[in-house]
DNA sequence: CGGCATCCTTTTGGATACTG
DNA sequence: CAGTATCCAAAAGGATGCCG
């Protein structure tokens, strides 16, 4: 009678949902899709995001294989960030998500009105 | 010479973004899109989740129009979620999504595997 | 059953200072 | 420039008790 879907914790999807779905990871690789970008360049163009959660997302992207880091030995250093193969390949489902946002920004906003009347 | 994209604060796909990339509400879309379910029922197939967790996730889902909350008086009451057309419309992207991180779980755990290697 | 309110712990994140 | 380390404030999240 019931559906039969259950997300177990040790689901593998959910262990690497986790690992993607947060307030960055999409803005940082849609960035490095244009271009390979160095960390401060990144900083500027990912506005609010604090020098700590920028390294810190770029160390799990670069762990997960999504992005490569690569460094000039000049000086001072230059370090610049590319999307990986893998990385390019998550940006296909990005893509689909941030246009579904684009698209369905007012019905949103339209509901959260509604249901705000509503309280 | 560098690219022009700008994640602005105020950008609305990122306001919007924040919204439905959480831990839970994929999850619960993708129960939901089996069956309408009660509470209790979704809490048990969302292993993890708190109530309190559950219960501001359903809210803000609500809230952005993407599930609909009905009341059956009975005793004790029964309250059944369902997708609404807009959620329905935002699972075709969430799908997506969700076959990536099927199809790449391996790479990813290689990836993983080769950096804590280099560290 | 489906919550909300409260308390308390854990996690996250910003600010600052320092380093190669 | 590209970070790391530390400290501290803020937010998220679990546990519990209560209610219609």
């Amino acid at each position: 009678m019931d559906g039969t879907i259950l997300f177990h914790v040790d689901c593998p999807s959910r262990l690497l949902f986790e690992q993607i779905a947060d307030k960055w990871s999409m803005m940082i690789l849609t960035v490095l899709d244009e271009n390979p970008t160095r960390f401060n360049e990144l900083k500027r163009r990912c506005e609010g995001v604090s020098q700590k959660s920028l390294s810190q997302t770029l160390r799990r992207l670069e762990r997960n294989g999504m992005v490569d880091r690569h460094v000039r030995s000049t000086s001072p250093v230059a370090v610049e960030y590319s999307l990986s193969p893998l990385g390019v390949t998550l940006l296909v489902p990005f893509r689909a998500l941030y246009r579904w946002t684009c698209d369905n920004m007012e019905a949103v906003e339209t509901a959260r009105r509604e249901f705000d009347v509503r309280e």
